[in-house]
RNA sequence: GCGGAGUUAGUCUAGCCUGGUUAUGACGUCAGCUUCCCAAGCUGAAGGCCGCGGGUUCAAAUCUCGCACUCCGCACCA
């Protein structure tokens, strides 16, 4: 199924849709979860939780979404996080600066030089607007973060354009409070804004966006010491490093020099086996490793993990070997200790990240789920059982002859345990069809037999098929199939 | 932000060129009847300031201008 089966999904069925939409005013790149959203999203995260933060031992944190100036002064982000652009007098046509000098005249002025170099560059070469052959505006930057002032006097600060910072910032409390020892996990899901330029395709690019992030503190000088790498030394992944990915196990791809130790590769290792279980289809996932023009400004070692999707190869996580970067930029800028003690040598750790974009993970999910089933004529979402927003369906067959209050009875007594929907009008067959739709995996039919034996039908979302199944075990069975693995 | 194409009910859509009573149809939704395990049938109902705002006109879904949003390319990114 494409992107805009998914799309017509997801409208029609409260998964998401566009937000403030009754307004003309409403800005693109800002989106809202419905119910099903809701639902699948919180399974998501749960999973995370289990693959990654509960079998790493990590620490959870939940920090503020508007951080302090200083923060990004630091971090880098006020400088780097923004592109030159220059703007035509006559045509208002915008243009990156950079890449207007180079395409004409050759000349490679880095992003982050100062605006005067681009003005001259522009000046003495006599750049003139490609459109419309007007004269340029002064080259300015555009700054990807949201200011927002704090106060009467509107003291300036930002709205963070990635989680991670509260984490750098936290990280001496936390290791001191927490009895920290390296290597440490801290780890934390929340929402991220970066001012797009051109957000598009709904949850792809967002101005407001889930992140699910982990930093991992390590000492830089025992990445192959790593036990736990023989769990995950024999999983398969893909990895591209030029054309062409190539499948290989974590442990041939330390060997060969792909990824750069053992370190690294548990992650990338945990972090497959986590979207394995997700529902993504990893046949269509690889891991990239980025050049050094694609890496991001703190970056050392970086692979992206991408997934193939109708909309393209789509970047779910970045993972970036972030060295000392943000630990020692924090440092300097504060002049507080970020040092400490690694057995009884003292460092100041490095960083892996494992940057999650969750949004576009659900989208990857929804569409590698979804199937046009026309033997049945029904569109069915193949969720795994426990990332269903609705686990069961409990529906009368029909509403006389006291099914109704059965079924009524039945669905008191498991709603608390299971997400349930309760349907008692319409046809059978259009109840069951809805609930393919959102991915209910079981569906429970009380009919007339039940009163008789106590027993009710447990419909299968895939095969279609029923078994007849005790009142009395609903609860275990459901227990068994809609759990975790 | 640029170029191109669009925007009519939850979804898809007719009408627009050639302005004129109450805006078309399908699917979906809701209620009832019927059936009694897979989108059947019958009856009825709800749901639209025709993307937003201005202009032209006696009269605008329709002509016109501006803006917003969506989609496709460019550029940027989780």
């Amino acid at each position: 199924m494409n992107y805009d089966n998914v799309m017509k999904l997801a409208l029609e069925r409260g998964f998401y849709f566009p937000s403030c939409e009754v307004y003309a005013d409403a800005q693109a790149g800002f989106w809202e979860y419905g119910p099903a959203g809701v639902g699948l999203k919180n399974k998501f995260v749960e999973l995370w939780r289990r693959e990654l933060v509960r079998r790493d031992n990590m620490l959870e944190i939940d920090g503020s979404q508007i951080m302090s100036q200083s923060v990004f002064e630091a971090s880098g982000h006020l400088s780097s996080f923004a592109d030159p652009i220059i703007k035509c007098k006559n045509c208002k046509s915008t243009f990156r600066a950079d890449k207007l000098i180079s395409d004409t005249t050759k000349i490679e002025i880095p992003e982050s030089a100062d605006l005067i170099d681009f003005d001259k560059a522009i000046s003495e070469n006599n750049i003139k607007c490609p459109s419309c052959q007007g004269e340029f505006e002064s080259s300015r930057k555009f700054n990807m973060m949201f200011k927002v002032g704090i106060g009467p006097d509107g003291e300036p600060a930002y709205l963070r354009p990635e989680t991670c910072q509260s984490i750098f910032v936290d990280f001496p409390r936390l290791y001191k409070t927490m009895r920290g020892k390296l290597p440490i996990g801290i780890a934390q899901i929340g929402k991220s804004f970066r001012n797009e330029i051109s957000p598009r395709q709904s949850l792809l690019r967002l101005r407001e966006f889930y992140q699910a992030e982990i930093e991992i503190f390590c000492n830089p000088d025992k990445l192959n010491e790593f036990e736990k790498f023989s769990e995950v030394q024999d999983v398969l992944i893909r990895i591209q490093v030029d054309d062409t990915p190539k499948q290989m196990t974590c442990k041939e791809a330390v060997e060969n020099g792909t990824i750069p130790n053992r370190f690294v590769a548990y992650y990338l290792g945990i972090l497959l086996e986590f979207y394995e279980k997700s529902g993504i289809d990893i046949i269509r996932s690889k891991f990239r490793k980025l050049s050094e023009k694609e890496k991001a400004f703190y970056a050392e070692v970086a692979f992206d993990f991408e997934v193939e999707t109708t909309a393209g190869w789509l970047e779910l996580v970045a993972c970036n070997y972030r060295s000392d970067y943000d630990l020692a930029s924090h440092a300097k800028k504060s002049k507080e200790k970020f040092e400490v003690m690694d057995g009884d040598v003292k460092v100041l750790p490095h960083v892996f990240e494992i940057s999650m974009g969750i949004d576009r993970s659900l989208y990857s999910i929804l569409e590698h789920s979804l199937r046009d089933d026309k033997e049945n004529e029904r569109i069915v979402l193949s969720l795994k059982p426990y990332m269903a927003p609705i686990h069961v369906g409990i529906l009368s067959l029909v509403k006389k002859d006291g099914l109704k209050e059965k079924t009524d009875e039945i669905y008191q007594a498991i709603k608390s345990k299971f997400d349930v929907f309760l349907d008692h009008s319409g046809a059978i067959g259009r109840r069951y069809r809805r609930l393919d739709e959102i991915g209910t995996p079981f569906a429970i039919t009380v009919d007339h037999q039940t009163l008789e034996d106590d027993t009710v039908t447990m419909r299968m979302r895939d095969s279609m098929k029923q078994n007849r199944i005790k009142i009395s075990e609903i609860e275990s069975y459901l227990l068994k199939e809609t759990s975790y693995p």
